[in-house]
DNA sequence: GTAGGGTTAG
């Protein structure tokens, strides 16, 4: 009995541990089963938030973050994460501050957020900060990398990189990144060249360098040794857009086009699979581009057509193209058919109808537009001044400046044409203050100031200024001093520069040789003015356009060479126009030539039925000469014609009298 | 689910 007791005892204490065991088991298995439902309440939490931060809405997930009930430090990664991208690095600090535990994404995040905020007081705190933390990773380093890199103190970057303990790829590839960023060409060729392992990043980096520098074959070279390497080739699809970007901005659309049939799939099209080595969205914008930036617009189209699915780049980049072939109807098709518009959209619109006259529209546009920027502004005050309306750009440039908005150096470059425009040196004298005070002067801003003084007449400032600017000059900047100086009876000073021009050796466009030929006309220089006129044609393959022809023929003209004139006009391989017709007429009113000034006035009344000019001036000739019939006729002429006298010869450049 | 390097526009 003792021993059945004593083994049904223990029997019975062992089904009693079972019990209690399996009792305790299924509580822990409850407990445990909580906690990881919470967890994953908590991943979907986390998840959910940094959602709305990838969407941009700071408030909506900070709202969202202050009403979690549990936080763990993903959680507050992701909220600093937030603030660092929007830069609101004080917002950052103060969470990071309040943590209850960081850990090194933490730490790297706000070395990355002080990083990128540019300035050396943000440096500094970025280095206190990876000085102080207590375990650094490849990712410290890297961010502190690029962080010296973004703020030019590649020196730093340097160091940082040759102490570091282990090198990754990303680490090369932010070094040569911040060569390229500094202007290094050399020594972003030296670490590509030095690095152990390259990736479709250090390739893509490298030749987005080489493009950058004009390199486009090195660029090509580079792409095609690491292209046919292989194993991540799908990830080169970067490089080739770069490199088709590049090719555009040469001209080059042949070679663009190749490159852009060599990335072999679409993702863009029906036989895309994913992937694949194959182009994406920004492969055909890039290449949309190429053909609008080479005014080929029907190719553009043909791409533009075929995309599967476009981005508002490549509406926007369509449009444009459009814009700038002044083929408004379709920039219109296009703009009211487009998803979104954005305000890139609108402001083509904008100067798109500026350009072709239509302020009205373009004013419209302005106005209806949701949310005006700095180009907005840009853009209608622009074309305000192309529509020669300047106290309306006057206006707008007020106006905007109390709306808030700060002008730029595009704004203040147009409001100098203004000026220009205006003849106001007072005022221009004063945006140029504003321009010392606001902007670097770049040499587009250099180039108004120059033309803006040379039109007020204050034309040794503007030599002051020319003189300044750095060797070797564009030719945009000859150009307005040269001009500055013709316009304002400065033959010879025109045409010595002009010759100082050609010994600099750079090439002159047809606005140059409009400025030349003027200043042949004005310096009494016939001989001269012929030879500039061949030269042009010959020497420098520039096709002779409407103001040319008319320049030489006022030159002609006022020479007596009227026969010479006329010859010239006939070999005109176009219509001549009213100043061609003008200046001819002009000269014979001089010259007492009345056969030819019968012809030029007939084809002024065919050009401009409204104008009272020519048959003023045709009938005076008349009277002078004693042909009385004839000026009666012309009299006659015009009343018939219902054309009333007007103050001004418009045609007529007024130095003829 | 959070951190580092590369592409297209006025």
């Amino acid at each position: 009995m003792g021993r059945l007791n004593v083994a049904a005892l223990a029997f019975r204490s062992m089904a009693l541990r079972r019990c209690i065991f399996s009792t305790f088991r299924s509580a822990s298995t409850l407990k445990s089963k909580a906690a990881s439902s919470k967890a994953t309440d908590l991943y979907t939490l986390n998840k959910k938030l940094s959602d709305i931060l990838r969407t941009g809405k700071l408030n909506e997930a900070k709202s969202m973050f202050d009403k979690m009930q549990q936080r763990n430090t993903v959680t507050w990664n992701s909220m600093i994460n937030g603030y660092v991208k929007r830069r609101e690095i004080t917002k950052a600090r103060k969470l990071f501050d309040e943590m209850p535990e960081r850990d090194i994404v933490s730490w790297n995040l706000m070395i990355s957020g002080y990083a990128s905020c540019l300035g050396y007081k943000f440096l500094e705190e970025a280095k206190n900060l990876f000085d102080q933390m207590p375990r650094r990773d490849f990712v410290s380093w890297n961010t502190m990398i690029s962080g010296y890199a973004k703020n030019g103190r590649m020196d730093e970057a340097v160091r940082l990189f040759e102490s570091m303990p282990e090198r990754n790829v990303v680490s090369w590839n932010a070094m040569i990144t911040g060569f390229l960023h500094n202007g290094d060409m050399l020594s972003a060729t030296e670490y590509f060249e030095r690095m152990p392992e390259r990736d479709s990043t250090s390739v893509s980096a490298f030749v987005s360098g080489l493009v950058q520098n004009g390199q486009l074959d090195e660029a090509a070279r580079v792409l095609t040794e690491y292209g046919s390497r292989g194993n991540r080739r799908k990830d080169l699809v970067q490089a080739y857009n770069t490199l088709i970007a590049g090719y555009g901005q040469e001209g080059r659309v042949d070679d663009a086009r190749r490159l852009f049939d060599q990335i072999p799939f679409n993702c863009n099209h029906r036989d895309g699979r994913n992937g694949e080595f194959e182009k994406n969205v920004v492969s055909w914008n890039s290449m949309i581009m190429c053909y609008v930036k080479a005014g080929d617009i029907f190719s553009a189209r043909e791409l533009f057509d075929q995309m599967n699915e476009r981005d508002i780049i490549s509406w926007n980049t369509m449009i444009n193209g459009y814009v700038q072939i002044s083929d408004m109807e379709e920039a219109l098709n296009l703009f009211n058919m487009m998803p979104k518009p954005d305000n890139m959209s609108w402001n083509s619109m904008i100067s798109g109808f500026a350009q072709v006259g239509r302020l009205e529209l373009a004013c419209d546009y302005f106005e209806r537009m949701p949310q005006k920027n700095l180009v907005s502004w840009n853009s209608i005050i622009a074309g305000y001044e192309k529509n020669k309306d300047y106290k309306g750009a006057i206006k707008l440039f007020i106006q905007m400046q109390a709306e808030g908005e700060k002008p730029d150096r595009h704004t203040l470059s147009a409001v100098l044409s203004v000026c220009a425009g205006l003849v106001d040196l007072h005022l221009g004298m004063q945006i140029h203050q504003l321009v010392s005070k606001t902007v670097i002067p770049d040499v587009p801003i250099k180039n108004s100031l120059i033309t803006m003084y040379s039109r007020c007449g204050a034309i040794i400032e503007s030599r002051i200024i020319f003189d300044e600017m750095k060797s070797p000059k564009v030719v945009v900047t000859w150009n307005a001093m040269i001009g500055g100086y013709a316009s304002h009876g400065f033959a010879m000073e025109a045409l010595e520069l002009f010759e100082l021009m050609k010994r600099n050796k750079v090439q002159p466009t047809y606005i140059t040789f409009i400025s030349v030929l003027s200043a042949c006309t004005h310096a009494g220089l016939v001989d001269e003015g012929r030879a500039y006129f061949k030269d042009m044609v010959s020497e420098y393959g520039i096709e002779p356009r409407v103001e040319h022809y008319a320049s030489l023929v006022d030159n002609l003209g006022r020479h007596g060479k009227l026969e010479e004139a006329m010859d010239l006009i006939k070999s005109m391989p176009f219509d001549p126009d009213k100043a061609v017709w003008g200046a001819l007429l002009g000269a014979c009113r001089v010259h007492n030539n009345v056969e030819l000034a019968q012809v030029a006035a007939e084809a002024l009344m065919r050009l401009e039925p409204e104008s009272s000019a020519p048959y003023v001036l045709l009938y005076n000739m008349y009277a002078d000469v004693g042909l009385w019939d004839a000026a009666v006729e012309v009299r006659e002429m015009m009343e018939r014609n219902n054309i009333r006298k007007q103050a001004a010869y418009s045609w007529i450049d007024s130095s003829h009298y």
